[in-house]
DNA sequence: AATTTTTAAATTACGCCGTTAATAATATTC
DNA sequence: GAATATTATTAACGGCGTAATTTAAAAATT
């Protein structure tokens, strides 16, 4: 390996070390209470020398994104080999994403209400990206439920649409409603998963 | 009208004034460029004045949520007495609830998904605010619907629960994700709608 | 009416923030 | 070993929420 490589390689590292705390940082005190000065201070380095690496706070988070969805297309991918039937595919795909917003409330905060790192649906659609990658298998399950005349005919973009909604709405009422009893939020999920794909049989 | 009464009206008078002011401002900037210093310039005072009508930043906000929860609830009530079937009736609070996000989703997201104003649940229950009466009405509607045998029998709560939860996930995905197609988005709501009360009843 | 007390407002200040510009230290190339 | 390129640091700008202090105005009391 050349020095040119050795060096390209130490830099992926560090970038990989800054990226590592800061995702702790963020799933930990908050897009909010994140500061780039108090992940200086986690990684022993000054809070200019991340703009070596990253080209801003969001350019982080966006980094943190793209991680996420990678994982979560490659799990898509798996229950859909795995799985036979469709609708039972889509119902695990639906209780994947709801599962881990149950489980991970801030860190599904952090990748999906925090910002629209992704830029417009202009630039999303041109530039390749793990999160249009989950997109469009997401999209693939709930088309095989069509395919398989199980689900209602629609377009399969919509369904997703409602699907992710009703997962994001869930969440949601969990982080930011007083109200909100978590103690039933795992009832809550289920129930919504449950009425929603009644609603959509045939 | 004596002295002491005078001033604490135009005390009351000038607190409106803020309020009104930093409405404006939560709306057209968001909760994150919303800033003191803005809004006192806005209202021509110094930024410090306005800490003697309000604690703080997310004071003024609580005071805009009531604001928000108390026509809200009132706009319920009137569904309710107005409307006679009672699925009806509830297909309409739910799409109030849901037009209104489509049509104002900053201010949607200023009241429901910026901070948990209303502190723990036990706080929101024992304190009475307008937030607290808009849920209540919410799940007589959904009771009526109950009582009537027209949809599954479940606890009322759980199912209010994931109706607004629909409504806050299909203005999340608007407001957050690259991909969500604006165009569809009413396409979006009404199938979620649709879809939801099909679900739900016997 | 003059003086004291209360209230309202502004100024100053603290410790944060994201980020840019300028500078120093280190490594690589010639 | 000198010149160049890379990496890191320090200093600085303009912003933020808000607490403490100080000034100005109004009201109450004498």
């Amino acid at each position: 390996m050349g020095v040119k490589e050795k060096r390209a390689k130490y830099r992926e590292e560090f970038r990989q070390e800054i990226l590592d705390a800061a995702r702790e940082l963020f799933i930990n005190e908050g897009y909010e209470n994140f500061s780039m000065r108090k992940l200086a201070e986690k990684i022993g380095y000054s809070a200019t020398t991340i703009y070596l690496y990253f080209k801003n706070k969001d350019d982080l988070l966006l980094a943190i994104c793209e991680e996420f969805f990678g994982k979560f297309s490659a799990r898509l991918n798996h229950i859909r080999t795995v799985s036979r039937d469709p609708v039972e595919t889509l119902r695990q795909a639906f209780l994947y994403l709801m599962d881990f917003g149950l489980k991970k409330p801030y860190q599904y905060k952090l990748i999906f209400f925090t910002k629209s790192v992704y830029g417009s649906r202009e630039e999303l659609v041109k530039t390749e990206s793990m999160a249009r990658a989950t997109f469009i298998v997401f999209k693939e399950i709930v088309q095989d439920c069509i395919d398989a005349g199980q689900i209602k005919h629609m377009e399969a973009a919509v369904i997703v649409d409602i699907l992710v909604a009703a997962s994001h709405g869930v969440i949601t009422k969990n982080l930011y409603c007083a109200n909100f009893l978590k103690e039933r939020s795992g009832i809550v999920a289920r129930t919504m998963v449950d009425v929603l794909l009644r609603g959509l049989q045939k």
